[in-house]
DNA sequence: CACCGCCATTTGTATGATAATTGACGACGC
DNA sequence: GCGTCGTCAATTATCATACAAATGGCGGTG
């Protein structure tokens, strides 16, 4: 039984059955117990096992039909780049493959998310970039501080696109990206490389350069992506 | 009382609600009625409203706390790749801003996604591209059968890829694409020149030309978007 | 053997009650 | 007068129970 405190008990047994689910417990396609059995394995009443299914239900992880039960959905259904299914997943463990392809994503649509910010991002977005580039160039901050605006940074640049898509893209990212860089053990300070890339596409976007700062957010990328696996292959064997 | 036939009811309480809140109805941040009102809004009980609240929960739409109600959350947390929320926008109305900003994430994964799927795809998904793109090809059937199998193509190149992401997204825009081509007047058979670079499309990723396939697919969500914007601007004056 | 109808199982819906959380207000002491 | 603390009330969270609806299987019957 999972005493896990903390938060409401309705949101414990969805993570517990979500994190089952994206486990592998059980696979796409028919089984899960029925609403009874999850009763007595969680031991809350059905109202609660059936509020964390309807949770899932909106998450298209699983469909449910009278008679035939709860089965779980192909995985094609999921949405994956809901924040908390990510979370799920990468709590169970962080796989090169899921870092890969979240980096392929990032690849498709970061460097385009700059040159949209460059060109119909307004003033005020742009402020907002540069002070979280501000931040984050500041040497005096804690690590974790600086892995904040790192993120905020990003995020503020999907916000000057104004496209309502890439915003909530980069939410779902957020979470991504920070327990990836928590849990592959926090790498060591940002590089110059990556510090000096920050730079160049914060000032590339301020001056509406919008190829430039496709460009660098290119490179930024790789590098950034190159450092998470090295601190994913460094913390496994 | 909405009395549409068909659906559990449950989720035509959540269609309804959710429905309400993208549309504006109640705004980001506070708001939302208390669950006894919502019953008696609805004319269902109170197990049924939580049901429809819980499942907009899990999709980022809203957020409960005891004592102070249960509020809306910015729409920058909510997951707008979710194919029921994507459907709840575009059945109040599909504005041209939402299609643009569509195509605008549309070009920037699916030409990268040819890109992949030209590289790392499979045999078999491969065959299955081809499959979809001969049943395109064929004037004997239906619009509709045509637009099914032109949705089927697209998807098929997502699967191809491998990247569950991709594929989680492929689903999202499915659902929009179909709502948008089915909104705005079905719209007459697809022209010749779409038709080409489907063509020119499928058999650049079949013999593995990754860069010709990303320009083919380029050029098609140009053309396309010009489509759909103007069977957009036909219909609303 | 084939067809029909009843029954058991499982999710869907309804109802009523209790717990837990938190904002508001008022009483008390300094 | 002012601040602190406790009580109350409103609202969601959880529980327990019951009934409805759908559906697959089982057994009865011709």
């Amino acid at each position: 039984m999972p005493e896990r405190s903390g938060g409401r008990l309705c949101s414990r047994v969805t993570a517990e059955l979500g994190g089952r689910i994206v486990a592998g417990e059980y696979v796409p396609d028919q089984v899960l117990p029925t609403e009874a059995d999850l009763c007595s394995i969680f031991g809350v009443s059905r109202t609660t096992v059936r509020e964390a299914v309807k949770r899932l239900h909106g998450k298209g992880l699983i469909e449910g039909e009278p008679r035939k039960g709860t089965r779980v959905l192909p995985t094609a259904r999921w949405n994956q780049f809901d924040a908390e299914l990510l979370s799920w997943r990468m709590q169970r463990g962080v796989t090169a493959e899921i870092v890969d392809q979240l980096y392929e994503v990032r690849d498709c649509f970061e460097p385009r998310a700059c040159a949209l910010a460059a060109v119909q991002g307004g003033p005020s977005d742009k402020v907002q970039i540069q002070a979280h580039f501000h931040v984050l160039a500041d040497t005096s901050l804690t690590t974790e501080q600086r892995v904040a605006a790192d993120l905020k940074f990003h995020l503020a640049i999907f916000a000057a696109t104004g496209n309502l898509f890439l915003i909530s893209l980069g939410s779902a990212i957020r979470t991504a990206l920070q327990l990836s860089f928590t849990l592959s053990q926090r790498r060591s300070p940002m590089s110059q490389t990556e510090q000096a890339l920050h730079g160049h596409i914060c000032r590339a976007i301020l001056r509406g350069e919008a190829e430039a700062s496709e460009r660098y957010m290119r490179r930024l990328l790789k590098v950034s992506h190159r450092a998470v696996r090295r601190a994913l292959a460094a913390r496994t064997p």
